[in-house]
DNA sequence: TAGTATTATGTAAGCGCTTTCATTTATAGC
DNA sequence: GCTATAAATGAAAGCGCTTACATAATACTA
């Protein structure tokens, strides 16, 4: 491989020279840039990226960490940072986290120890704690789906309040009056704030939510089901079901044929988040939508204008979700 | 941030003994080690992987590019490569390449400037010649998902034939006689090889593919229910339709229903992939598995092996599919 | 046209490591 | 105790760039 030495050479110029043609930062004349130029063409001339990382001490990469690789969420979201930080030349180096402590933070100083200009994290399990501790570090780093209110400003997520108020505010519109809930892992703060905009919107209709229609699931399949099962156990009657994510709702989709009904003719089901598959479930669930792959775009936005100065751009830090309309959901029958 | 040279200095050694612990290749006192040990504790220093790499010329970095790094196909991809070098300590980088010619050479060139040892491909609209070129450069690759004869022995790959088989044989076994196949593109190989073990396996029946029950398809949910509605509208009766992928057997399952039939009832279907979603359907679909994530991990060891020297590994380079029996296929009405 | 302000280019010192080669120190043999 | 050999450590030259600073070339002013 070329280097830069030889393309001076070749072009008759000094190092720096070459350097600046590269970098385009500093003027250098029409005819020494074009003699460059073609030297570096006719030595098939790339420029070294780890050599102009260590001089000039930006790597040009941003660490990804993601809980997981596979399924249908992540894969939404890096394509979202990938396709930003590609365009502008930047590198994303990737490790996983496994919703689990130990991992997540492995891969945080895993990333760190890369030499990334910024991280994008998607942590679920870390403490807010250590979260404030690596802020205090020198490497930047901006939070995908979580809110910290010390780390405010690094933080884009989604309105998950407002997207469960919007679920069960649309079920109410359809006249359903009693709505079970499937809620995921209560210590995670999105799962949380589903339920609390499903309280709410229960409250502007005189409402409010029924222990006996309430289980607490793991986002997982196997969570809907099983809370499908103990809802209908309860013997408390209900014409709809919000789950607190896809999954779960499939799960229950799953459970409920199973046990013999049949949806949305005996009670309507809504999910949460509008993963890939929720098009493919039967019936095709409706939901609320989560713009997981603009909001990755962002995240990448956040890094292009506070670590690498590109000032012009705007950054969106909450985004709203909004309902998707499919057919899991009906009008309540008439009593 | 620390570097060796006061690790060096607290420690009272040279810089190069530092180095040495480190590294761990060149023998140390107990006692030096532990005084670098210590120091390095002291100022919590980490190395810089950007300066490691500049000096051994290796940057322990893989560039991986994939079509896409949505959907369910690639995220088990790299769910398996990641795992695999996190484990190893080497990074991965990743481009998505969307399955055009030039996005997908630009990634490669993006990845090679980026000084990645090696590269991980999982290419689709590039030639053989462009890849035959590439191989003569530098920087070793290995192919996932392709066979490219002169570059067998960096190929990593499913045996689609053999999956096309399987899932047909299973069919005839079941007492299909009147087979229907919705295909890939038949310019992808996977699309061709999968329907030649589709014809195999009639053969073994003394049966030939029958062009009436023949849909070309893109691979996607559109051209399943495209396809379906195609052969129905032949009017040449069938029993079970085989798709050469999971998403369009997915269209064909919601066309069938949309059209008044009931799968498996009417007529089963086969998919092919085994992708995430398959299990969501409804029925269930009945599939071929594609371990999409023990080959990437296959990819990555690959790498370790012929790149890093790690001898003990061993690869396996072509993989086989096996059957995934769900709910969308049935015996065949006896007639 | 000399003198000064600009602009273009060159020089060289790092960036933080690895690695070769030389040197010092420990170990063994007699 | 002295030399021969092996083991541990140090000195220093890069790796391929960037960038502050110095210098040379050019443009502008009066």
């Amino acid at each position: 491989m070329a280097t830069i030495y030889q393309v001076s050479e070749l072009a008759g110029v000094s190092l720096a020279t070459v350097s600046r043609v590269m970098n385009n930062n500093v003027k250098v004349s029409e005819a020494t840039r074009n003699k460059v130029l073609q030297a570096m063409e006719q030595l098939g001339y790339r420029p070294n990226s780890i050599a102009q990382s260590l001089a000039s001490s930006r790597s040009n990469s941003i660490g990804i960490l993601v809980s997981e690789l596979h399924g249908p969420f992540y894969g939404e979201m890096l394509t979202g940072i990938e396709a930003e930080f590609r365009a502008a030349g930047k590198h994303v180096i990737i490790a996983a986290g496994h919703s689990e402590r130990a991992t997540e933070e492995d891969g945080i100083e895993f990333l760190l120890s890369r030499n990334c200009d910024a991280l994008i994290l998607h942590v679920e399990a870390v403490s807010d704690q250590y979260l404030i501790g690596l802020s205090k570090k020198e490497t930047p780093f901006v939070l995908l789906n979580r809110q910290v209110t010390a780390l405010a400003d690094r933080c884009i997520s989604l309105d998950n309040e407002l997207g469960g108020y919007l679920a069960t505010r649309y079920l109410l519109e359809q006249g359903h009056r009693h709505i079970a809930y499937i809620a995921g892992p209560m210590w995670k703060t999105d799962a949380r704030d589903r339920f609390h905009g499903h309280q709410r919107a229960l409250a502007g209709y005189q409402l409010t939510a029924e222990d006996a229609l309430f289980f607490e699931g793991d986002f997982r399949e196997t969570g809907g089901s099983k809370g499908l099962q103990a809802l209908l156990a309860s013997g408390r009657p209900f014409s709809a079901v919000v789950c607190a994510n896809d999954e779960m709702a499939s799960g229950a989709l799953t459970a409920a044929r199973e046990l013999g009904y049949e949806v949305p003719a005996d009670f309507s089901v809504m999910g949460f988040d509008n993963v890939n598959f929720a098009y493919y479930t039967y019936p095709k669930l409706s939901t609320i939508d989560y713009p997981v792959s603009a909001m990755g775009q962002m995240a990448a936005r956040w890094v292009l204008k506070q670590v690498y100065q590109q000032s012009s751009i705007n950054v969106q830090q909450v985004f709203d979700p909004h309902l998707i309309l499919r057919d899991s959901v009906v009008e309540a029958a008439v009593t």
